[in-house]
RNA sequence: GGAGAGGUGGCCGAGUGGCCGAAGGCGCACGCUUGGAAAGCGUGUGUGGGGCAACUCACCGAGGGUUCGAAUCCCUCCCUCUCCGCCA
């Protein structure tokens, strides 16, 4: 959600971040539908202002005088009645339409159509070079017993699976060593809902637009969450924290849920893209300062980057462009690790920075320091580990010629082995 | 699932038809006091929208209704708590 008096005053700006981002949205038609609901407004407002004034005057009346005034009363509610409904049909379009303005990206997002645009600003470990044919993480997994695709469509259809033993092992130890890498940073631990109200899905930008993506709960009107950043950045929706609570920086392991729809024939094979994985996500939600969330996102990455060179695997960090940009992302930074089946890098983070976007929809404010009107927070969020995901890369990238594949040295106490499939 | 109680400002808590945007307290801000602090005293302090000035409108869980007038009465829904049942 967008500042609306800073929408009026520079219109430009919201047209330009449209284009930018290769949003349809009409500003003028919005503008003008500003314009006719604020007169609409007025004018219920006034009609109000007149019945309760008269209301109070009949407190004093007469019985006989009432009686009289009574009629012009009446009529004046007959008159605002009409005039409330089209304020009613008005404000409903407005919030339908306000919610689908672009938060503008920031100077230094590269331009760009789609992720073939996205910027590579740097290059961290070599992507391994086999002496041996290197085998993708499936058929790794299949030679050891431990990744059951089969089964898995046949339990809940396409883009599911089963690990199993050592591999279902790996995860557990990957995903708590990365909880417990973010402990180490000063962030609080959460365990959150992942069947949330449409409100959570709204205030942080999913909603409306992602429905799509979400499984629904439509019985209870609830939605299963695709991230944990959902229920992180949605604990104190419709709060007024105190500025000394600022900054506040959580962690949490949940399961994520994502229908994929409209990728079908896209990344079939394997554990790249599925329906249910789990994810340890850092949120944090901070003072309303630019500078602050700037460098806040840099550490978020920092945290995310740290991890990948602990597992010894190869990634980029690109700057992802204006057309692969959220409707209200700011700045977005993926992290792309080295996947051998793939040849390339496969994304497997995801950083981003929305200043008051999300706060404005979910109401999450603070009261400055020294008293004063409360302010919208600023958020932010990045990845720390996506589970199966990150497994492909263990897998690939660490496996020997013998077919076993090492285990890095940060997670050798926690497996228990130096080695998978020994 | 059954029975009951309740949802009021940043927080606690009074308020059963007009004098209530709402007593009182806490918290917070400013001032006094102090060598400094605490305590104490005084003053101020809800949120959002429109106008952007005076001012005005809305909001006492949400949505409807009754009434000239609703925090207060009626209906529906949501949530919380207690007891019972069931259960991970």
């Amino acid at each position: 959600m967008l500042d609306l008096k800073w929408v009026r005053e520079n219109p430009d700006a919201v047209r330009s971040a449209a284009q930018r981002k290769r949003v349809a949205v009409d500003v003028d038609a919005f503008l003008d539908l500003d314009l006719r609901f604020r007169k609409q407004q007025q004018a219920v407002e006034a009609m109000r202002a007149e019945l309760k004034a008269a209301a109070k005057e009949l407190g004093r009346m007469s019985p006989e005088e009432r009686a009289q005034a009574l009629a012009g009363q009446q009529e004046t509610k007959a008159r605002l009645k009409e005039a409330e409904a089209q304020e009613q049909e008005l404000r409903a379009s407005h919030q339908e339409q306000a919610l689908l303005l672009p938060m503008p990206p920031a100077a230094e997002v590269p331009d760009g159509i789609d992720d073939q645009d996205n910027v590579e600003l740097r290059r961290v470990g070599d992507p391994p070079d086999f002496d041996f044919e290197p085998l993708s993480h499936i058929e790794l997994g299949e030679k050891h017993g431990v990744l059951d695709i089969a089964r898995g469509v046949k339990l809940s259809g396409s883009r599911n699976y089963l690990l199993l033993g050592e591999l279902a092992r790996l995860e557990q130890c990957v995903l708590q060593h990365a909880l417990e890498h973010m402990i180490g940073r000063g962030f609080e631990p959460v365990s959150v809902p992942t069947l949330v109200s449409y409100a959570c899905m709204e205030g942080t930008g999913y909603f409306p637009g992602g429905e799509e993506q979400a499984y629904l709960a439509e019985r209870d009107q609830m939605s299963l969450v695709g991230t944990a950043e959902v229920p992180l950045t949605a604990i104190h929706s419709d709060e007024v924290l105190a500025a000394s609570r600022l900054p506040l920086r959580r962690v949490a392991l949940s399961p994520c849920y994502r229908r994929e729809a409209g990728t079908y024939g896209k990344d079939t094979k394997g554990l790249y893209r599925v329906h249910q994985f789990w994810k340890v996500e850092q949120v944090v939600i901070g003072p309303n300062d630019e500078e602050w969330s700037i460098a806040e996102h840099q550490r978020m990455l920092g945290h995310a980057t740290e991890l990948m060179e602990e597992l010894e695997l190869p990634f980029r960090v690109v700057n992802v462009c204006t057309g692969d940009l959220g409707q209200g992302q700011v700045q977005k930074f993926d992290i792309e690790t080295w996947m051998p089946s793939r040849n390339g890098y496969g994304e497997t983070h995801s950083a981003s920075r929305f200043y008051d976007f999300q706060a404005r929809r979910l109401k999450l404010r603070y009261r400055p320091e020294g008293g004063g009107k409360p302010v919208f927070c600023h958020t932010l969020n990045n990845t720390v580990i996506a589970s199966p995901r990150v497994l492909i890369a263990l897998l690939e990238n660490h496996q020997c010629a013998d077919g076993r594949v090492r285990i890095p040295e940060v997670l050798r106490p926690r497996f228990g082995a130096d080695f998978l499939g020994s």
